[in-house]
RNA sequence: CGCGGGGUGGAGCAGCCUGGUAGCUCGUCGGGCUCAUAACCCGAAGGUCGUCAGUUCAAAUCUGACCCCCGCAACCA
């Protein structure tokens, strides 16, 4: 180990109040795949992941699922690496916020910001809902928007960091590393948000119980972001990283809606106490879901698993890498998703791998042949896999990752292009047709063995499959990338075991079963799927099942009905609400009183013509601004189509009194 | 003037920073081949690169204005 640079990576520290998605997924495969290019350069890499678990979301989700936070947490860190042990992601720490050596490092941290006087006590000040026990971002007066009950202004001690000291050396920072945040649009970003000044952070909390401890200061603790962002570095050994000798990190990958927590307050705590900067911030685009397609039966979150399960994690990562550009939005389509898989996959680098070593065996009594002479045919092939194996490096260093894969396929096709030209099948038993079909054969073969090492990163189990097949000894991972070369393919090597790596599968059919199981996932009164046997077991009732609405198949009591009141009422005014495009203000008459209601009709009623109209109303709703406007209650209507476009209930049939309660 | 992304052949995208024959995948049509996972290879049809104006010998690419779509947020109690 000694020797090897080191290279240290990470992806977000993930909020453990839900469980991971396809966006989670794609950070995590991306950190995963260029840890282990970096391992195949000979680095000694390491990567870390893990779990942001402290927090009043926290504790709120702990308290519904009627379990104490440290056991609420810990259930859900285990199914986030239940998860990516599934998706074959190798992270090398997992780090949880509640672990003691974090805390340690917090503390650590805050010591040597607050020795080095950029600490100081305050106070914040804020709209807090008692209830809720969590501030709210409204203005003083307004109700909570989660329960709708009055917030009160609050102002509570804690501890602030002097970000605003740090304006001048972030951007002195940014000018000397003009690679320090990637890509260049995220960096003009964060640098106009940093030349209009910062302001002092808040860093800690008396409000909230879960959570660090600032020693010596109880009940302070520490809060978001002085705790989350710390985890990366003690990770890897915390007060004693220069023992490890990972930090400075590398890079740290994240979503491009945190880029400014890490460009800004990150780099600005570690300046404050006086450690070493991480080398880069990458910031990656957004997975947009293809929402008209999914949102008919399924709601719109993908989850990793029935992917996986259906089409192998392989299939998950080439996608997530090939089909979008790095750094910028992207598209999730299942169909999009089979299409390449079937296209990419199973066509392209299985097929010509199946067609390689069926030929080989056939041929060639399963061993690699010994080429004669080469053709200028075969030489032109030559170069051309040896000039891949430069373009796809600098394509992985800058993190080019559908370009590399777009320079590896079309290697691909040369060699499948090249088959059909040289027609190894149609040479005889003559001396020289043999020689021939060695040479076309061992040259075919030696193109899928550049492809295969090239493509590794991206996908481990497969091409550690091709790399059997190709009878290949030693692990593939640790195949020097470096080193790789045209000619270094042994004439002799038996084959390994033939096996289809990619099979073709029925698009309709494939996701079909995709589709199933999602929603099968979602209706399951455990977050876990229950299709997986590798995942461990998390009872039923825990705050991701709370979390979630109730499934559709969730039956109710009549006394839970009876605690809905809902009355006729009739419109007496309607009009809309400025500034608002899709809310109207109705006055409605229930019979005892007139309310005033807002509801979220405007784009397909016209006020006018509600005017009269009989309504259903639920009555004992609590009140709620919306919009500023108090709403007093709610319209009854049923949603229509995928776009939910509201139907207002009616009654046609009699005439029914204002007031009538409906039950 | 809330924040952000985008408008390129039927679909999905690349190219734009560093102007100079518009490229890739899928789909369609025709042909070839038969070693291979009904695969692979060749050819063809199909684009005023959202609109308008400007800079330039030259604009998908640079500048300005405008139109439209999509996320998030606010407004669907």
């Amino acid at each position: 180990m000694a020797g090897k640079p080191k290279y240290y990576l990470t992806t977000p520290i993930y909020y453990t109040n839900g469980l991971p998605h396809i966006g989670h997924t794609y950070s995590t495969i991306v950190c995963d795949t260029i840890r282990r290019y970096k391992r195949m350069l000979g680095y000694d890499v390491v990567m870390t992941t893990g779990t942001d678990e402290h927090g009043v979301n926290v504790e709120r989700s702990a308290k519904k699922a009627g379990v104490a936070e440290s056991e609420f947490v810990a259930k859900m860190a285990g199914q986030w690496k239940a998860l990516w042990d599934e998706l074959g992601v190798q992270g090398d720490e997992f780090i949880r916020t509640t672990d003691l050596k974090h805390a340690h490092t917090v503390q650590w941290l805050f010591k040597l910001c607050r020795e080095n006087g950029f600490v100081y006590p305050g106070h914040y000040t804020g709209q807090y809902c008692i209830y809720d026990n969590a501030y709210v971002d409204v203005k003083p007066g307004e109700n909570c928007p989660d329960c709708g009950r009055p917030t009160e202004t609050v102002t509570e001690p804690n501890y602030f960091f002097k970000l605003s000291a740090f304006q001048r050396p972030l951007l002195d920072w940014y000018a000397k590393h003009p690679d320090f945040i990637q890509p260049e649009s995220r960096r003009n970003e964060v640098l106009s948000f940093v030349e209009g000044g910062l302001r002092d952070l808040s860093i800690t909390r008396t409000t909230i119980r879960w959570g660090i401890p600032v020693p010596g200061e109880e009940p302070h603790v520490f809060y978001v972001w002085f705790d989350a962002l710390t985890a990366y570095l003690s990770a890897v050994g915390g007060p004693n990283y220069e023992k490890s000798g990972y930090w400075p990190a590398d890079l740290h990958l994240v979503g491009k809606e945190i880029i400014r927590f890490h460009a800004v307050y990150w780099p600005a705590f570690l300046m404050a106490a006086g450690l070493p900067l991480p080398k880069q911030i990458w910031a990656h685009g957004w997975l947009l879901m293809d929402s008209a397609k999914m949102s008919k039966s399924l709601g719109n979150v993908v989850r990793p698993r029935p992917i996986v399960h259906v089409l192998g994690m392989d299939a998950l990562r080439y996608y997530l890498l090939r089909e979008t550009v790095f750094g910028q939005d992207g598209n999730f389509s299942y169909d999009a998703l089979v299409t390449r898989y079937n296209s990419d996959l199973a066509n392209g680098m299985g097929n010509l791998a199946s067609r390689t070593a069926a030929m080989i065996e056939k041929n060639c009594s399963a061993k690699i042949p010994k080429p004669g002479a080469l053709q200028p045919q075969d030489l032109a092939l030559a170069r051309e896999a040896q000039a891949a194996i430069g373009e796809v490096m600098e394509q992985y260093n800058n993190l080019e990752f559908s370009r590399a894969l777009e320079s590896i396929w079309s290697l691909i096709s040369a060699a499948d292009k090249y088959l059909t030209v040289e027609k190894p099948w149609s040479l005889g038993e003559t001396g020289d047709d043999q020689e021939r079909r060695a040479s076309v054969l061992w040259t075919t073969a030696e193109v899928l063995r550049i492809v295969t090492v090239l493509t590794h990163p991206v996908l481990p189990e497969s091409t550690a499959k091709v790399w059997a097949l190709l009878g290949q000894s030693g692990a593939i991972g640790a195949s020097a990338l470096d080193g790789l070369r045209w000619g270094q393919l042994a004439p002799g090597t038996a084959l390994g075991k033939s096996q289809a790596l990619f099979p073709r599968i029925e698009k309709a059919e494939a996701i079909e079963r995709m589709e199933a199981m999602e929603k099968e996932a979602q209706n399951a009164p455990s977050p876990v799927v229950a299709t997986t046997p590798a995942a461990a077991p998390l009872a039923a009732g825990t705050a991701a099942a709370a979390a979630a609405a109730p499934a559709a198949n969730e039956k109710i009591g009549i006394e839970d009905f009876a605690k809905v009141e809902m009355r006729v009422g009739q419109v007496k005014t309607a009009e809309r609400i400025v500034g608002a495009d899709k809310l109207l203000k109705l006055t409605v008459d229930i019979g005892t009183e007139i309310r005033q209601i807002c509801a979220g009709i405007a784009q397909f009623y016209e006020p006018d013509k509600l005017v009269g109209r009989k309504v259903a109303v639920v009555v004992n709703l609590a009140p709620r601004k919306l919009r500023g406007v108090e709403s007093n209650g709610m319209i009854v209507a049923a949603s229509v189509g995928p776009e939910g476009r509201p139907v207002l209930v009616g009654f046609p049939d009699e005439d029914v009194e204002i007031g009538a309660r409906l039950k």
